[in-house]
RNA sequence: GGCGCUAUCGUCUAGGGGUUAGGACGGAAGAUUCUCAAUCUUCAAACCCGGGUUCGAUUCCCGGUAGCGCUACCA
């Protein structure tokens, strides 16, 4: 039985490349029939918040994917501590009496080669007995094989076969001085007891696959599948990160803005992942149809966004913003009204569902981001139009005259036409016809009297979404500033 | 420092011993409708460097360089 897991750590908001990890091992089960598990690795009490599970809840909700099975890490110390035992008894874990942060310990990393800690290796299990006895705090170490060292192996479904000898693995800590179980340990008990079969998660975890498959191997397990994912970068080429690039690694940022889950998903799954095939817009079931682990690249992905943040479509990578569009613009008419609807009335609008079903037509194709309803379709929701320039009314090769000349014809034909595209069409053409005026030069002057501006949708089905009242009334309006 | 991973247009990527190195976003130009958008057409734009192997390497191998990751009693 397939079974793939997705475990955060509840110590930020859901990082945009958490959720590509969570769309990958999803989209893994579901092509599979598998077994899709959520477990929030919590077990860092000092940096855990409950702000931060909410956070994460909050964003897969709007994903909208959905799991199969959920756990809590921190709800399963028990368990973690007794495959801890199990590998101290069999004598491949020693533990080590130094206290946190001390000397010793700062002698790791980029100082020097810290691997292991001679004298707490090497204490006599009567010592360390009497020690643990006596109530000294210790960390449980692996004790990683050094007299005969020997390379660890296995095949990564992404990155191939890896290998790293023993030599180069220091003795990791199993459990802290608290008793509370790190994430190596933790992990592995989990994904060991959960019968994870395939572990797919980010490449920083590539180098510390060695050790796990150390402690599957000391706790008795068959080390499952694994296939690391290349991480996601910003355009600078580091980690993304909340302190340094700000809400575009949320994923509640990219909800807030108005993208369409299926949007974001599509764009996810494009970084990093490629069907080969040259498709790129593709819809849910398209991409469960299509994943595999083979589609998936190596190299690190650039997520393309502008580090200074001005307007929201300069924000996000725009190929992330085109993938909306796309999907908006896939939409059936009922579907994308359902989810603009929300949106314009937290803006203050009352729009009845009929109205704003009659002008989601006119906007599906000139919106990006499912919040610029508000601004292409600001016309249709308010009484009064805000305040334009008059010079907006002069048609292409015009001037206030024409502008005059043709608001009043509408004014005067207008009343006698119905209200509906053709009519309109025809009434207007010849209005324009009469005056000696291009459509273009007809049109343009209404459209602004009408909308405040000059980018809008199409005239007839404005008008006729507008009705003939408020149209008239506009046009007074603006005859009235000339 | 040690260990590991990676390297194709600005970005996401396809490809692979012989190709006009393909697609997409973005950019530019044009067509088109009443404006805008959408749509369509066209253009510019890439194989990190150096050695091998080979008749021939962007592709395979080695080295370099650069980037990233791990090197915590964080995950």
């Amino acid at each position: 039985m397939l079974r793939v897991r997705f475990a955060p750590s509840p110590t930020g908001f859901l990082h945009v490349g958490s959720a590509r990890t969570f769309i990958f091992n999803w989209l893994f089960a579901r092509h599979h029939g598998g077994t899709m598990i959520l477990r929030l690795d919590d077990t860092d009490a000092e940096r855990n918040t409950e702000a931060s599970v909410q956070s994460i809840f909050e964003g897969l909700r709007w994903l909208g994917l959905g799991w199969d099975e959920e756990y809590k890490q921190s709800e399963r110390l028990a368990l973690h501590r007794q495959v801890a035992e199990t590998i101290f008894q069999k004598g491949m874990a020693y533990r080590d009496f130094t206290p946190p942060r001390s000397e010793e310990a700062e002698q790791s990393g980029s100082q020097g080669t810290w691997l292991f800690n001679a004298d707490m290796r090497n204490l006599s299990r009567a010592e360390s007995d009497r020690r643990a006895a006596a109530g000294e705090p210790f960390a449980l170490r692996f004790k990683v094989p050094r007299d005969t060292p020997r390379d660890i192996q296995f095949s990564d479904a992404v990155y191939g076969e890896q290998s790293k000898s023993t030599a180069d693995i220091e003795d990791f800590a199993l459990l802290r001085s608290d008793g509370m179980p790190t994430y190596h340990l933790a992990s592995c008990a989990d994904d060991a007891d959960l019968k994870i079969s395939h572990i797919i998660r980010g490449q920083d975890h590539l180098s510390n696959t060695f050790k796990h498959i150390l402690i599957f191997e000391g706790a008795g397990a068959q080390p499952p599948q694994f296939a690391h994912l290349p991480l996601l970068v910003a355009p600078d080429g580091t980690k993304l990160s909340k302190r340094k690039h700000g809400p575009v690694v949320s994923v509640t940022t990219y909800r807030d803005a108005g993208f369409l889950p299926e949007a974001f998903v599509n764009f996810l799954c494009l970084l990093g992942w490629s069907p080969k095939n040259d498709r790129e817009v593709m819809s849910r079931e398209e991409l469960v149809q299509a994943f595999s682990l083979e589609g998936i690249n190596r190299a690190n992905a650039v997520v393309n966004f502008k580090e200074p943040a001005t307007t929201p479509e300069e924000t996000f990578d725009p190929k992330a913003v085109w993938l909306n569009a796309e999907h908006i613009r896939a939409l059936p008419a009922e579907e994308l009204c359902r989810r603009l609807l929300p949106i314009v009335r937290a803006a203050g609008h009352e729009v009845s569902p009929e109205k704003m079903l009659q002008i989601t037509p006119l906007i599906r194709e000139r919106i990006k981001l499912l919040n610029d309803v508000l601004t292409a379709a600001d016309f249709f929701f308010v009484d009064q139009l805000p305040p334009y320039p008059v010079e907006e009314l002069i048609p292409q090769k015009g001037d206030l005259a024409m502008a005059q000349r043709a608001l009043e014809k509408a004014r005067e034909v207008l009343p006698a036409v119905e209200f509906k595209h053709d009519a309109l069409d025809q009434g207007l053409r010849a209005a324009a016809q009469e005056l000696g005026l291009k459509a273009g030069q007809m049109f343009q002057p209404i459209r602004v009297a009408v909308c405040g501006r000059k980018n809008a949708p199409p005239l007839f089905e404005t008008l006729e979404v507008l009705g003939k009242e408020k149209t008239l009334q506009r046009i007074g309006q603006a005859l009235k500033k000339l």
